[in-house]
DNA sequence: TGAAATGTTGGGGCG
DNA sequence: ACGCCCCAACATTTC
């Protein structure tokens, strides 16, 4: 008796229902990952790649250290490649745990279909989500599009189950199906891009395990006052290791609980704090399954008819952080060397892009999809719909984020803009945030010369403000003339 | 998980 | 003592 299990976005050993499940049945266990070169327009990015081929390799060892070994394959059919690779083992039965972005949800359950008709037994499980999208919904049995009350219901819920224990043995066939080496998916930069990103991570399960439990005992005191300052690693972090699996929301559900149990009523309070950005994490989803079109489309339709002005050297600008925005060109430059932002100026850098420069929300989420390690479709359309006003739950187009106020309250001593901009790093703080402002004696002091060493504003933002506005405005004028 | 404009209030300087 | 003005501080409204 051989199981196949297909290993996608839930990287690890523990809280892995579909690998216990077949380690429970006592027989040969094949644990298999397939790179699907046919993945579509929404195939993962080099940022994400680089992650990946990392954390298999860690997966990969962490298989063997049990007497295992992960077979890889890449190909263009995954239907078409498990049944092989059923065929080469004997295997009776294949299970994974599932997806739930739209095109891995009707890859699924095609070739779920195709297996059974093939006369093998196939079982699927949720290890990626708190809650099943379907399970969540209004009294009314529509989905939820604000996320209060989203939540509020999801905490009335059953507690999810207490996260299982890794396999304890994983019976090894007598002959391993021929697997390719890892390099040879290609996944690496070619150029290297990434070389910084080995300082701010380490891919895999057991990193992840260590960042949780060093963010409880750590920055998790602080976290409601500090969540936003860029300038404070005050977050988690988590978020790359969650979209690859490497850990679970019941995994940090629960530790935080725990944590949170002996330590009374703040304790309590601040992982309520927490285990809600948890819950935007479960919304995303929630959304991305019942409105699966929002990854490229508006989920208020009439935000289709909203007149950006798409332009190559504007957006490019905002890609190699050189706005002349400090904060946000920060954030831009911390994105393209790290391959992570803080979510609060996440926030601040879509709004200047959608907002001040009028491009279309569809191309930030394009280059954050490329240059993130912790890119998640889900979360990736919620942040950038909810930044452009047309998603559920949005900030009005009217909110209008000021990129200097933003600057001068969440770095509020400017060494998050000083590390990321080095070339602005010799001026006072009173002008770090504005360095337009700034008097020729201070500027020269900084040794700074602007539009030369340091782009000049790409745009005011009072005069783009009022231009956003009124592109605003001709939205709702064409959508209800008057009569 | 806004910012800016506009409105209101109240203390203090001053004639 | 009183009214007036100024304006900071705060609140409300608007985009």
């Amino acid at each position: 008796m051989t199981t196949l299990v297909w290993f996608r976005q839930d990287l690890r050993l523990a809280d892995n229902p579909a690998l216990l499940s077949a380690a429970a049945r006592g027989g040969t266990v094949i644990p298999v990952y397939l790179h699907d070169t046919a993945a579509g327009p929404w195939a993962a990015g080099g940022a994400s790649h680089w992650w990946l081929h990392h954390s298999l390799a860690v997966l990969s060892a962490a298989l063997e250290g049990c007497g295992s070994r992960l077979t890889l394959r890449a190909t263009s059919d995954c239907l078409a490649t498990l049944l092989q690779l059923a065929r080469e083992c004997g295997a009776t039965s294949v299970v994974w745990n599932r997806l739930y972005e739209p095109a891995s949800i009707a890859r699924d359950a095609a070739v779920k279909a195709a297996l059974r008709a093939a006369g093998l037994a196939v079982a699927s499980f949720n290890t990626a989500l708190l809650h099943e999208p379907w399970e969540v919904q209004t009294r009314g049995g529509t989905p939820f599009q604000v996320f209060t009350p989203f939540w509020r219901q999801c905490l009335s819920l059953p507690e999810p189950a207490a996260p299982l224990p890794a396999p304890t043995a994983l019976p090894a066939p007598r002959d391993w199906p021929v697997s390719q080496p890892l390099a040879s998916l290609g996944l690496l930069p070619v150029r290297d891009w990434a070389r910084a990103f080995p300082a701010a991570w380490t891919p895999g399960s057991a990193a992840a395990q260590l960042r949780l439990g060093e963010f409880l005992a750590g920055s998790f005191t602080d976290y409601p006052s500090q969540r936003n300052r860029p300038d404070l690693a005050a977050t988690s972090r988590l978020s790359p290791h969650l979209h690859f699996g490497e850990i679970g929301p019941r995994e940090i559900w629960h530790a935080t609980r725990v944590h949170a149990e002996t330590r009374g009523a703040a304790a309590s309070w601040r992982s309520s704090q927490f285990l809600s950005e948890v819950g935007w994490r479960e919304f995303a989803y929630h959304l991305l399954y019942h409105f699966p079109q929002t990854p490229d489309a508006p989920l208020r339709a009439e935000y289709g008819r909203f007149p950006w002005r798409p332009d190559a050297a504007v957006l490019r600008a905002w890609q190699r952080g050189r706005t002349g925005y400090p904060i946000v060109d920060a954030g831009m430059r911390e994105l393209w060397t790290t391959g992570w932002m803080h979510n609060r100026v996440r926030m601040i850098a879509a709004s200047f892009l959608v907002k001040d420069l009028l491009q279309p929300w569809q191309d930030g989420a394009r280059w954050f999809w490329d240059t993130l390690v912790d890119a998640d479709l889900a979360a990736n359309t919620l942040g950038w719909q909810w930044t452009a006003g047309c998603g559920a739950d949005a900030a009005p187009f009217f909110r209008i984020f000021n990129p200097v106020l933003q600057g001068l309250k969440f770095d509020p001593a400017g060494s998050y803009v000083r590390r990321w901009v080095p070339e602005l790093a010799g001026l006072p703080d009173e002008w770090l945030h504005k360095p337009w402002e700034a008097p020729a004696a201070v500027l020269s002091a900084a040794n700074l010369r602007l539009g030369d060493n340091y782009p000049r504003p790409i745009v005011e933002h009072g005069a783009a403000r009022e231009i956003a506005l009124a592109a605003l405005q001709s939205l709702r004028v064409s959508a209800t003339p008057s009569p």
